[in-house]
DNA sequence: TATGAATGAGATTTCATTCAT
DNA sequence: AATGAATGAAATCTCATTCAT
């Protein structure tokens, strides 16, 4: 159905969290976003910190989709890196990813029930490996430099990381940031 | 005098920022870790917001002061730039410098007051100039190849950024991380 | 309901407002009188003003409804305007009316929000309104001496203001004080 | 002196308690406005209650000595009860005398200590005697028709208080009001 | 007399969560 | 499933007052 409270209440929250952070977002706003009775929160996702992991998930989710889309037809180890990269960047400024329910306040590493910050690890995980995959296909294929996969990868995921605060964090991140960003990983592997 | 209640504060609320975040750091908690009364925090620094910033000035401060002072004897502008990361990397590592104060949460970007957003944003910026001044300089004297310093510089700098919420706050930083990203850095500018 | 617990916060808070005064009210009090949880308070009325403000309006309406219903057979202007006058001395002396919420410290004055002073405002208006239409009547029907209507009910309201403050407020009103006071108020307009 | 720090105080107490009232004048302000330190209030005034009292009796003493002089040349009982309630009421509207001190809040009805509750009164019971004693001498002089003076003198200090209540803290006063008022006290005494 | 750092009780307010309906 | 009144613990902040200097 389109009227579904509990799907909703959920994009409700990914705007709020994303926008105000998991402190200042509150049940009550929450439930006036969506437009429906306070109570059904705990009801439907139990508490808080569930309905902010159920928020990561799904976007997560949808930024792993996004990322294994843009990969799907690559025709080279280096093509498939930086299709990775153009996707990671495109999907951090999209208007309706709700990637800063990601970036916004570290919740997810202070999470306290063990569970839940692994879920979410296992997720994070699930993308440093595709891209560890397309970097060995790289340099099996000839179109990237010998590098050690395992490293590379963990180096260019920390430059879309900084990038991405830099980006939407901070006032003084050039326009052109993104491009120069892609270009610079791109002259660093290309063999 | 040696026993300053006003400094025990910032000290406590430097380590305690740090290790809980915003919100997790209550009055309470730095009242006594320091071991002051309550009401001093407010005699002090006016508010949480005002201690806050108090706390995030002062690593910054010590920060700058930590890069200038190894760019110090550089003895060129490739050599200053290496030097300049080696003590980002090690600043944000180092047990004693509280930089989780300014890892942790967002709060500086959601400063309500403008002329405190605007002083930490000031502070920022002159680590930014003091990398384009190194990257000119390694321009000129040929021990960089030629490259724009400001894209370049931001570049670098997100990639420190990234580097360091790897390495403190997530599970799968490799131990070698930063001499990774140092290497790298390295090899992308070096003439 | 019967036991309708937001009636029983807003009896409370004008039995403690009248007693105590603004600031002596607290919450406490306020919540354990009417024998409800603390943070019924705020989810009912929003803050201590809107509560407050709540309090006074509500003394306000029955004060309206008791003067109109006390000049409602009035027979003449004279007889009306003294109907007025009599209605309110006696409801300022009602045990049950609640007055002295309106008569108690300032913070109608000091409201912080317009909005909710001009409400106070307009309500009072009303008051005077009341009085005038007597007084006109009251000319044009020769039971009353020809007065300026604005006027002389901005006179007579002060005296009501001031003998009801030195009946309530002062220890040393004279018990006919009230009785003293519908005399003058004959006199002096009687035709 | 002129630059003494005690007077200071207490000048400042009265600008302040008159204009925010009693609760949200601080110690902190009191002191700013007077420039002196903080802890002087309680080493010159002992506690809060007693500054207050202290400012609330300096004004009163002034008012007394103002209404003295205004009456000291009246030349029949009826004339003195006019110049009285011009004095009473200029001095309510004079920018210096710091009258809404008396006016705002009531913490002098709320007064604790029985003592200083008694201080207040007796000085007010002062202004009730000057005015007694003009209206009986009104009356065996002949300027004033024969009236009970003690009923007579609380009916018009009501007037007095009601007036004076509508001109400063309500938006709704005529201009003319304390005119209007000395008009109808003048008729309604006047032989 | 003068200072201002220091204290701690107490106030308002927020808010996740529970629960009767 | 759905509602929103009700709860109470906990947070921030205020401020008169004390006290060492």
């Amino acid at each position: 159905m389109n009227t579904n409270k509990k799907d909703a209440l959920l994009q409700a929250a990914k705007d709020l969290f994303g926008e105000y952070g998991y402190v200042e977002t509150t049940f009550k706003k929450i439930s006036e976003r969506a437009g429906v009775a306070l109570g059904l929160l705990n009801h439907h996702y139990g508490n808080k910190e569930k309905l902010f992991l159920a928020a990561g998930i799904d976007v997560l989710q949808h930024f792993l989709a996004s990322l294994q889309d843009a990969i799907a037809g690559a025709n080279s180890g280096y093509d498939g890196v930086m299709r990775f990269c153009r996707a990671y960047l495109d999907f951090s400024v999209d208007k309706n990813s709700n990637w800063l329910v990601l970036v916004r306040c570290s919740p997810y590493s202070d999470m306290k029930t063990k569970t839940d910050r692994d879920q979410m690890d296992s997720m994070f995980s699930q993308v440093y490996r595709e891209l560890e995959l397309l970097l060995d296909r790289g340099v099996r294929d000839g179109s990237i430099i010998p590098v050690n996969s395992r490293t590379t990868a963990q180096i260019i995921i920390s430059l879309m990381v900084g990038a991405n605060r830099t980006k939407v964090l901070t006032p003084y991140a050039e326009p052109t940031l993104y491009d120069n960003v892609l270009h610079f990983v791109s002259r660093s592997i290309k063999a």
